[in-house]
RNA sequence: GGGCAAGUAGCCAAGUGGCCAACGGCAACAGACUGUAAAUCUGUCCUCUUCGGAGUUCGGUGGUUCGAAUCCAUCCUUGCCCA
């Protein structure tokens, strides 16, 4: 199977320059993917670009990872229905430190290799040029017709918010880009979201005016959920890649919770397993659909590939703990367990507070589980609050020491799935 | 610079003097059902609350009025047309 092959059957190829696949298979290609600084992480969306670029490097060609330093000041109107705000040059520079250490882990950027990862900043060319130099290497090249006739721009020109000048000439910039890195890279591939199709597009174009060089390219598909909700947010925001932001517990438990239709695509497009294991898996997963193997294969690949092997294992001893037994009583958890429970939410409270039978609600908002009284109640009488796991039925309910696990703990349960520990002093 | 239209909660979108914290839809969260799925049904969904209420909202600022998201003035932003 070819790189192309492969990708189209892991549903990651959406359109692709004719060509490209040839060009592939002749030589060793230099392929790019260009990252928005626009946070100090990147986050699940992000995994695909990195993916596509893995994939690259395994078949022994050049991925580049270029990071927007400069475009980021910009501002892509693609994908977007308003004129984004503008991100402060020292924020840029905190999220593009963010943004290089998460791609250094997962490309191999060893300089022996021919094929070695490379990771560049737009901002260093782009803050070289000067205006006018800019619209007589650049801008004469690419007419405004063909511009506008790009869907991100011909939404927004069509929309009632309207367009700047400074996003309409977002396109010509990532062309210019690719230009560039044509020019002094020897670059010659583009990959991206779908959703960049025409700025990279207007690359290729820019290539052939310019340098009457040939230049190839491809898109991914944007990842969907199928019930229509966007990909990688929940209750607490982005699904990050940053343990510091998304611990690797939550990180393992948002893809276990994918729905099945979810996970038989998903487990193609980020798991690097082939597709002989995914048929397997698919095959006992209909099987036994309660296993949820789709599912734990997914979370399990996942959560290795950007956490590593001891956070894997730590999530999994946490979700066994949590979830395996349900329906067991509380007790069984020893203070070990509960101590250990990685990526649990753990507050600190003084224990004379339960001692003197404090009401429910003031304890749930007093520890952080709520962010207000009025909320922990709203909660309760939905019945989405657990102690201990059993449900809180009243808002009358006091606190008193004989809800305190092993002498010191209260594990309290927000809706099912989410946890928190609460440990007395 | 002139003319016309628009700006409502995370998004879309009704409301055009009191019955408006503001119809409806989406998204989100919780419950039932389940497999820590999906679908479906139910509840919540501006903030706080002693659950009786209280407070702050409808681009900004002033004003009219007992009372304004709704009327007036002005400013800002956006779109369309003209110059």
């Amino acid at each position: 199977m070819t790189l192309i092959e492969e990708l189209k059957w892991r549903g990651m190829l959406q359109d692709i320059i004719p060509g490209t696949e040839d060009q592939l298979n002749k030589e060793m290609t230099t392929a790019y993917i260009g990252f928005d600084p626009t946070a100090d992480s990147l986050h699940i969306g992000s995994l695909v670009p990195i993916l596509l670029l893995v994939h690259l490097q395994k078949r022994g060609h050049k991925p580049i990872a270029l990071i927007g330093g400069a475009t980021g000041m910009i501002g892509d109107p693609s994908g977007k229905s308003e004129e984004r705000n503008l991100l402060s040059e020292d924020q840029l520079e905190v999220n593009i430190g963010g943004i290089r250490k998460q791609l250094e882990k997962h490309l191999d950027f060893n300089p022996a290799l021919k094929n070695s990862a490379e990771l560049v900043n737009n901002y260093d060319w782009f803050g070289k040029i000067g205006f006018i130099e800019f619209l007589r290497d650049a801008g004469k090249h690419i007419t405004v017709n063909y511009m506008m006739a790009k869907d991100s721009v011909k939404k927004r020109i069509e929309g009632d918010t309207g367009i700047s000048y400074t996003e309409f000439a977002y396109q010509l910039m990532q062309g210019y880009d690719f230009y560039w890195l044509y020019k002094n890279k020897g670059c010659k591939l583009q990959m991206g979201g779908s959703d960049q199709w025409g700025n990279i597009t207007t690359g290729t174009e820019f290539i052939r005016r310019k340098a009457g060089g040939e230049a190839f390219a491809f898109t991914c598909p944007l990842i969907t959920k199928a019930d229509g909700g966007k990909f990688g947010k929940t209750e607490k925001g982005n699904i990050w890649l940053d343990e510091e932001k998304t611990s690797p517990y939550q990180f393992y438990q948002f893809w276990l919770n994918a729905s099945d239709e979810d996970a038989g695509k998903w487990i193609k497009i980020f798991t690097f397993l082939s597709p002989e294991e995914i048929a397997m898996l698919l095959e006992q997963h209909h099987k036994n659909p309660a296993g949820r193997l789709l599912q734990k294969s997914l979370a399990k690949e996942v959560t290795l590939f950007i956490h590593g092997e001891e956070q894997y294992q730590k999530a999994v001893e946490t979700t066994e703990k949590l979830f395996a037994g349900q329906n067991a009583p509380v007790e069984t958890l020893s203070a070990e367990d509960l101590e250990n429970m990685e990526g649990v939410i753990k507050f600190e409270y003084p224990i004379q507070k339960i001692q003197e039978g404090i009401d429910i609600v003031s304890f749930l908002a007093e520890t952080g589980t709520f962010p207000s009284k009025g909320e922990a109640r709203k909660m309760i009488q939905n019945g989405g609050v657990s102690i201990n796991r059993s449900k809180i039925d009243s808002i009358a309910k006091k606190m008193n020491t004989d809800d305190l696990l092993h002498d010191q703990y209260i594990l309290i349960q927000k809706g099912r799935k989410n946890y928190y520990l609460v440990r007395t002093h």
